[in-house]
DNA sequence: GGTTAATAACTGACTGGTTGGTAATTAATC
DNA sequence: GATTAATTACCAACCAGTCAGTTATTAACC
């Protein structure tokens, strides 16, 4: 983005500050239409420069893309990660992290990334491999580990804390994917904050021990 | 595919058999690789012709596109909604719902399609409008209709119908998704018939009126 | 039944446009 | 004025879509 104080000079060596740009409308452009559809003078027209300036921060674009939803993700994880305390009961660290969700949706660009990681996972093996371990698996140890914590505490009824995983949270990936994919189709916005409210409740009954009403 | 009883000539007459071939590989190929990777060139090798063939059964790679999905989409929405019969209580409605589960998700070019659908939904509105409303329109009027029967009989305690029908749905989907983009990259692959039943209990204790234990 | 004319399914080379990537050139900055 | 960030002009590859020509098939006729 060419800034208001040009000060009559075409345009301004910026070495360090173009990488995060170029990485910003690069994620905006491949959220929006796909890996493939974004062609590079897009791209680069989006960052304020010219296709050229892209090749000397990027070797491809293959490479611009790995890059720009690692860079994305990366700093999500921890956040997510240091959201749940460990010696607090199990049901109100689902409800913590559950609580977090509408605000990672709220990040425009961070929410678009698991659409396009399932648009592209065929093309990208490795890309694929790296949201799996890096993002995925880290979360499923998260959640897993809170399942089996209070399984054994007796918080929760003995479930399979992998299986149920997937239960607690599917509905939160949804919820993106159809933000990004099929609201403005809808007669009314997704409701989110309404949403985690209910399937929070939804999950601590389901996985109240028996006889014990929540 | 060029069959074995060839006796020599180089290419056969078969009219009626193309379209359905055609579409058979176009969708394999789409949902391996998305729809601007594949090229028409490989499709039509795939389906054992050349390009040319591809345009006198379909007006353009967008609308064999659109076809193919259609076609492939129309014929199951119908069968999900006759797994359902009114009479019958709604947690017995929920549990044929998510049995039916297994048996779509192992028809592969079925289950390709969802992925098809979120990457592309931002290239072809046209045709996320469609999916949005023949499919997701209809499932939606399905599950909402079962659980606002549930609770108006007291079979389940009150919850928001439309909100409550993403939990419902959203582990299903997922698995979809799962299995197309991440299972290879997985240790053990995905029990889908565990998954259905965890969720499935999940979901009944969750819905159970109060004071009920199920 | 054998020959041949008519039909239409199918091919494959071609084109116009696009795009990822590169090299030559220009100009901002110290 | 030396350095190098950024631009501009360019290329080679690719690909959706076209169309003139080829060949399998059908049917008309002897």
């Amino acid at each position: 983005m060419a800034t208001a104080d040009d000060k009559g000079a075409r345009w301004r060596r910026r070495k360090d500050a173009r990488p995060a740009e170029i990485g910003t409308a690069a994620l905006a452009c491949f959220a929006e239409r796909g890996f493939a559809a974004c062609s590079l003078d897009e791209i680069a027209a989006r960052a304020g420069v010219t296709k050229g300036t892209l090749y000397l921060y990027f070797r491809s674009k293959e490479e611009l893309f790995k890059e720009v939803v690692r860079q994305a993700l990366l700093p999500q994880i921890a956040a997510f990660e240091a959201q749940v305390a460990a010696t607090e009961p199990a049901p109100r660290q689902l409800e913590r992290l559950i609580a977090a969700w509408p605000d990672f949706i709220a990040a425009p660009n961070l929410a678009a990334i698991p659409k396009l990681i399932i648009a592209e996972a065929g093309n990208f093996p490795e890309l694929a491999r790296f949201y799996f371990e890096e993002v995925i698996g880290r979360a499923r140890r998260l959640v897993v580990g809170i399942l089996r914590r209070g399984i054994r505490r007796g918080e929760f009824r003995k479930v399979d804390p992998e299986i149920t995983f997937l239960s607690v949270v599917s509905p939160l990936l949804i919820a993106v994917l159809w933000k990004h994919t099929f609201e403005r189709h809808d007669a009314k916005p997704l409701d989110i904050e309404a949403l985690c409210r209910g399937h929070l409740a939804l999950l601590l009954r389901g996985l109240a021990p028996e006889g014990k009403a929540t």
